[in-house]
DNA sequence: TTTGAAAAATTGATATATAAAGTAAATTTT
DNA sequence: AAAATTTACTTTATATATCAATTTTTCAAA
């Protein structure tokens, strides 16, 4: 048991602190979320969740199954239903029912969906650079480190 | 104009690491957010839209404005709109005229809000800082000083 | 001081999100 | 192998969120 005074406060301290690093992360990945959002509305008249999971499936062509997808955009199942279910009515994505296992689902990007993504997904990584530019390599190495230690817990 | 090859290989790594650090972050807060969520349901039956409104009232017992609130909580207009209005059927925030402008509305937490966020503030803390167990003091700071850095972007 | 533009909120339409319940198929137990 | 669980996904209900349009007020300029 901790009964020493001067390590309770700074534990105090410690805690104080984390939670201000929470909140400027909520406030600084809600701005770069507002950022990404215009850009997507504004040139391409589509949703940051649906640049998302298409982003995703782009990135893994040989598709992937529902489950994968939200555990992977750290989202609900129900929401990804939506989502891919909107992405497969403008053709931009694809259902296959997977012979291994006929509960799941494997989704693919479409042809269509490939094309607009290898374009958007340029303007994407400059978006980013952009929102970034202040962030060095050396800062955005330890930046990941601590995103990666959070998920880590529980 | 860059035209320097070496250059250009090192800038594009530069940028392909922010984006890396974008998508942690992404991650990292989603699953935060999911945690709190959880407890928040569980424990108060309430959500975090109403706690994070909530939370920042209590941290502000003279009042905010609504755009006041949007603004520090990085969401629209609207949004705060509806979140407010189900704390002030709650009894938990009360919206007050403002004699200044006309226009505006001075928000502020009510005893009942205080009494039941004095707790919660507590708790969120604790899950907060073992969330963040693994992250540093020295980690935190530069953290919050990244975070910073991209919100001072555009 | 009247006109016009900007600011503060709300409202309505649409798209996310989650939670909880439900369905169907695959696995595990006994 | 029949029963009980678990898994994968969908569906429904409800709560967020954003955007665009609208209302009311304020402020600035002619």
């Amino acid at each position: 048991m901790n009964t020493d005074s001067q390590t309770e406060i700074t534990d105090d301290n410690l805690a104080r602190q984390r939670l201000r690093l929470w909140l400027q992360m909520l406030k600084a990945t809600r701005h770069v979320e507002g950022v990404l959002r215009d850009e997507l509305r504004s040139g391409y008249d589509t949703t940051l969740p649906r640049f998302d999971v298409l982003a995703t499936l782009h990135a893994t062509p040989e598709g992937m199954k529902m489950s994968e997808l939200s555990t992977h955009l750290v989202v609900s199942n129900g929401n990804v239903t939506g989502v891919v279910d909107r992405l497969v009515s403008e053709g931009l994505a694809e259902r296959t029912n997977m012979e291994s296992d006929r509960r799941a689902f494997l989704v693919r990007i479409t042809e269509k969906g490939r094309v607009l993504m290898d374009e958007m997904t340029a303007n994407h990584l400059e978006w980013i650079d952009k929102l970034f530019a202040d962030v060095t390599e050396t800062d955005a190495a330890r930046g990941i480190s601590i995103m990666l230690d959070i998920r880590r817990k529980s």
